[in-house]
DNA sequence: TGTAGATTTAATGTCAGACAATTAAACTCC
DNA sequence: GGAGTTTAATTGTCTGACATTAAATCTACA
């Protein structure tokens, strides 16, 4: 592993491209420890300072994991399912903040996804998934519950469909689709005719669960998609109107 | 924004996770510049070194880029989808290769999510995506093209079929599943007999695309799910045979 | 002899201060 | 007024030191 002293580029940002690719390519395998900062200092010939700034850089992509003490040090880091979802998710979020998506866009990238799940969820969904779904669906029909916890409740219930698919890449995929659309959804104020129709429609979804029904899970999903985009337009619409006749 | 000094976890992990809340939460803006470096450090009450470990954190996770010069230092770094990408394909492939993922349980997730994309795609491509279809499909067929070129042509063709759903949250979510399943890919050898009947169905599915065809887009991606999964598990079944054969 | 406690040691975490490199703005001179 | 020079602000890097942590080793005592 060398590094170029006469790149424009950081020498921190190469010395952790160097690192990042030695796990990447294998040569350095999960729990192996790395070389104290020193001696790293000393084989990539700058200071410990540096080091430790590509240490840092690597241990924020959970590449990596340091442990103090006398037989601590830097150890490749197994990254698990749960590290790539928090990843998966809030560069998904950032992605959709950052960058004006539409929530049509969004929504329909989220359903579409979704309904990738439902045949086999259908199929394989444990007596587990099925509770957790009813348990949401019950959460979501009581009074007095705000905006955000109905939204939450959502994703839950979506989580429960998409984990009944039993493939855990499939979850972690989705997980940023459907975990993402969470702020988007929380800018939407729900009238409570309007839950209940989104109720009625999990209601089908989850029957159509039950029956392991995979075609009319999918049509349940797309009919739930439908009725977002709808109460979505209309929402934004409204707002829209309001403001204009302010300005005027 | 506060940090707890006497906290177990490092300051230069609190500060980062201080300055990203604020990032997500909308208080600092994108192309906002923050404060310099010693002016954190004051603001914190940490020294320098400690500010920076922070700054490198977040700029491993492309939240912010930094300028050196008079008006330099740090900003919040619009996260683009090219970006968005390839922090995508870095988790996916490292988290497929360090948690021992089956290839079937890859490759299911990976098709699921592809046949999502399938009715947009057939709705929407333009004669570009289509073109590159044809042209991935032409340069698969030659002679002397060893396994990894063929690999990549066919993530160059499955790409094409996700981005012309013309849905940019749809291909970002996609370039993980799709790209991650390369080195698995890359695992199998791929006989003349295979790559013609892999060639054959990539024919098929252009021509449903270009048909507008969806549910044809889908079938056809389901058959070439079936023929994927039996390919691999000939090779692995061989490969495990003569494993067992040395071993004996 | 075995174990509890003290010591050692090796590593990361943090600090202070300095200098180098870079870049934009301010200034100066023609 | 414009080209070149200077200045100032900021990040990048280095050196050396000390603090903190935790495992391994040693020691004393039962």
């Amino acid at each position: 592993m060398k590094i170029d002293p006469s790149s424009p580029a950081d020498l921190s940002a190469q010395i952790a491209t160097a690192i990042r690719d030695a796990i990447i390519g294998g040569r350095l395998i999960v729990d192996q420890r790395l070389p104290s900062e020193a001696e790293l200092a000393e084989q990539f010939e700058v200071s410990r300072p540096t080091v430790r700034e590509a240490l840092k850089r690597l241990a924020a992509q959970s590449l990596i994991r340091t442990q103090r003490g006398a037989t601590g040090g830097a150890f490749v880091n197994r990254l698990s399912f749960p590290d790539a979802y928090a990843q998966q998710i809030t560069t998904s979020t950032l992605l959709l903040s950052m960058n004006a998506v539409s929530f049509e866009t969004a929504c329909e990238a989220r359903f579409a996804l979704e309904r990738a799940c439902a045949p086999l969820s259908a199929e394989r969904r444990t007596a587990d998934h099925l509770a957790t779904m009813r348990a949401e669906i019950h959460r979501q029909a009581q009074a007095g519950l705000t905006d955000e916890a109905f939204c939450a409740s959502d994703v839950a219930f979506h989580r429960a469909l998409v984990d009944g698919a039993g493939n855990p890449v499939l979850s972690y995929q989705l997980a940023g689709a459907v975990e993402a659309m969470q702020p988007l959804m929380n800018m939407i104020t729900f009238t409570a005719r309007d839950r209940a129709r989104i109720i009625a429609l999990h209601e089908g979804i989850a029957n159509a669960v039950e029956a392991q029904d995979g075609k009319a899970v999918t049509a349940g999903l797309t009919a739930l998609e439908a009725e977002t985009q709808d109460l979505a337009q209309s929402v934004f619409a409204a707002r829209a109107a309001r403001n204009a006749g302010k300005a005027g």
